[in-house]
DNA sequence: CTGAAAGCGCTAACAC
DNA sequence: GTGTTAGCGCTTTCAG
C-alpha cells in the first residue's frame, strides 16, 4: 500500500512536492491552509516518506545506534527498551551493536558501523563508555554519542549516570545499622570502571562508622555468578568469619548465596547477603535478595532522548542528568545476632 | 573517510560505474582480470556501497527484522545475537521490533513495519509465530518471513523447531525412572502454543507407562515466577502429595522451588523438581535446577538463514529444520525415597 | 563482457 | 509562502 511517493501526495493536494517535504518534516513557512490541504493528502493515501531517500537525499538516517557489550541479558533487554521507547517516540529506529570490548578488532568494527554511516549518533553503555580508544574514534569522527553510566572523562560527551556510589553507601549504612561490623565487599570486573562507585560507597559507610576497611574483607569479583561463587568461598573462610557480604551485583550475590547454601549457613541468620541491580534472580532465589534497584531503562530512555537533543542541534541541558538508584530491602539481609 | 562513492572506484580503476557494481554484488559477467582491477580500487579506497543509495535504487535494504514479544531475556538476547550472526555474515544489519502480542494496534504495528519497507524479511518468535492475524498480514504483503517454533500452519512458512515433545517426554521418564508416581505438571501460557507440545510429551510418557494423567496433577501456569508460585502451592496442598513437579519453563519451576522452600521441604527428598529452558536463573537457585536445555541461538541463526536463502531467491532445503533439546540433570531431582 | 542513460524518492539550494 | 531545479549513490534497463 505504501507505494505512495512525494509526488502522489503532492498532486493530489494540488502543490509541489517541495511544499510536501515542508510540511512532512514540520519546517516553517507553509500557510496553514496549505499545511491542512497536504495534510488530508497525506492520511488519505497513508503516505509514508522512504527512509532511503530521505538519508540518501539529506544527511539523517533516522537511525540510533546501540553499541554494547553483553553484560547481562537483563540489563541489555533493559538498555534497549528505554531507547526504543525515545527513539520510537520521534520516529527514528534503533541499530543494535553488541560487541566484545576486549576484541583487538573492536575500534575497527565501530570504524565500520561509522563508515557505513547508517546512524545518526550513538549510545554507549559500560563498560563501552569508558574505552578512550573508542571515545577517540568517535569525537573524530564527529558522530554525535551519548554515555550510559560512564566513569571517567565526562566531560567528553553528554552522559547519563545514578548514584550507586551513594546507593552502595546506603546499603553499606543499612547492614551497619542491622549491627553488622565485619562486613566483606566483593568488587566488580576492573574493566567496568562503573561499578567502582559502589565500592568508594562502601568504604565511605565504613570510615563513617569508624570502621577500617580490611583488605582480607574485599576480594575481586568479575561481575559472573561464578565468581561469586569464587568470591564468597575466600571471604567465608577466613577467621573470624564475616557476618555480612555486600556484593557489587546480584550474580556474584546469588553465587555468594549459592556458596553459604552449600557451606550450610542460614542467610540471613548466619550470613547477611546484599547485592546490586535488582535483575530477576534477585526475588527468584531463596531467601529472596537484598539489592540496589537501578533505573536502567529511564537512563537509556534518557540517553537516547538527549542523544536526539543533540542530533537535532538543539541545545542540551546544562545539568547532568543522574537517576536515582533505591534499596530493596528483602529477606537476604537481618540483624546481626549472637 | 568512507567518502569514496562508486564513481571513485570506477574512476581509479578505469571501469564504468556498472562494472563496479557488478563486481560489488558479485555478479557474473565480468572478466577475471576487470574484476581483479576493480577489487583493487575498492581496498585502496576502502570502499564501502551506500545502505541508502543502495535501497533506494535496487528493491533491497539489506535489513532483517526480528519481530517479539518479550518472554524472557534471556531468550530474546539468544535470538537476537543468534540471529544478528547470521545477518552480519551476509552483511544484513538487524533490526529489533519488540511488542505486545495482545496489543490491540499490534496489526496496525506490523503494517507500518512492512510500509517503511525497511526491512527485506522478518523473523517471528512465540507467541507471535502463531498469530494468525499477524501471518496472514505478511503473507498478504508477500514479504519473505521465517517462523521460530510454529506450532500450528507450519506449511505457511519456512521455520525452525525443537522437539520440545520429545524432550518434555525424556524428562518424564527421567522421573519415572526415578522411582516418581505422582508427577505434577504446571503448564505453560496458553497464548504459548509452543509449549503445549511440553504437556503432550508429560502425558504420553505417563501413558506409556501405564500411568493415568490426573487432572488435579496438572495445573495451568502462565510462564512467570510468580504463575509458578500459584501453581506449586495448589500441586503441594494436594492429598496425597506429588513427589515430582515438572514445569513447562524454568521461571515456573524457580517459583516452584521457592514455595517448597517456605514450606519446609526438602528438594529434593521431599519434591523433586524439573523444568524447561536452562535459563541461567536455572544454575543459580540452590538446588540447582534440573532442566532442559534448547539451542535457541542456533535456531535463530538457523532461521535467520533459511529468510536470507528465501530472500535470495535461492532454494529452501527441503528438509523441516527441527533441532535437537538435550536434558540437563542436575541437584533438584532425586530418587523418590520413602 | 562492458557502458551510457534513466531513474529510485527525497532534500537542498535557489528562484519566484 | 511556494515552486523549480539539481543532485544524493546506486541499480536497472538496454545498447553495444
Amino acid at each position: 500500500m505504501s507505494k505512495a511517493t512525494i509526488n502522489h501526495v503532492a498532486q493530489r493536494a494540488g502543490v509541489s512536492i517541495k511544499t510536501v517535504s515542508r510540511v512532512v518534516n514540520n519546517e516553517p513557512n507553509v500557510s496553514p491552509a496549505t499545511r491542512e490541504k497536504v495534510l488530508k493528502a497525506v492520511e488519505e493515501l497513508a503516505y509514508q516518506p522512504n527512509p532511503s531517500a530521505r538519508s540518501l537525499a539529506g544527511k539523517r538516517t533516522f537511525v540510533l545506534g546501540l553499541l554494547y557489550d553483553n553484560p547481562s541479558a537483563n540489563y541489555v533487554i533493559d538498555v534497549q527498551n528505554g531507547a526504543l521507547a525515545a527513539s520510537r517516540a520521534q520516529g527514528y529506529d534503533l541499530l543494535i551493536h553488541p560487541c566484545d570490548h576486549r576484541s583487538p578488532t573492536l575500534i575497527q568494527e565501530v570504524a565500520e558501523l561509522l563508515d557505513q554511516s547508517r546512524v545518526d549518533g550513538l549510545i554507549l553503555t559500560p563498560p563501552l563508555s569508558d574505552l578512550s580508544a573508542v571515545l577517540e574514534r568517535l569525537i573524530a569522527s564527529k558522530l554525535p554519542f551519548v554515555r550510559i553510566a560512564p566513569a571517567v572523562d565526562k566531560h567528553l560527551s553528554p552522559y547519563v549516570a545514578t548514584n550507586d556510589r551513594d546507593a552502595a553507601y546506603q546499603m553499606t549504612l543499612q547492614l551497619l545499622t542491622l549491627g553488622h561490623k565485619r562486613i566483606g565487599f566483593i568488587c566488580g570486573h576492573p574493566d567496568h570502571q562503573a561499578v567502582a562507585g559502589r565500592y568508594q560507597g562502601y568504604c565511605a559507610a565504613l570510615g563513617d562508622h569508624g570502621i577500617e576497611v580490611q583488605e582480607k574483607y574485599v576480594v575481586q569479583g568479575y561481575n559472573s555468578f561464578e565468581s561469586g561463587e569464587q568470591a564468597a568461598r575466600k571471604l567465608l573462610a577466613l577467621t573470624p568469619r564475616p557476618t555480612a557480604i555486600f556484593a557489587a551485583n546480584d550474580d556474584m550475590a546469588a553465587g555468594t548465596m549459592m556458596v553459604a547454601h552449600q557451606l550450610g549457613l542460614n542467610i540471613p541468620n548466619d550470613i547477611s547477603v546484599a547485592g546490586f541491580d535488582d535483575t530477576p534472580v534477585a526475588h527468584q532465589i531463596w531467601p529472596s535478595l537484598t539489592t540496589v534497584r537501578q533505573p536502567i531503562q529511564t537512563m537509556a530512555q534518557t540517553a537516547a532522548e538527549l542523544l536526539l537533543t543533540q542530533i537535532q542541534g538543539k541545545k542540551l541541558p546544562s545539568a547532568d542528568t543522574e537517576l536515582e538508584s533505591s534499596l530493596i530491602l528483602r529477606d537476604s539481609t537481618g540483624p546481626m545476632l549472637g
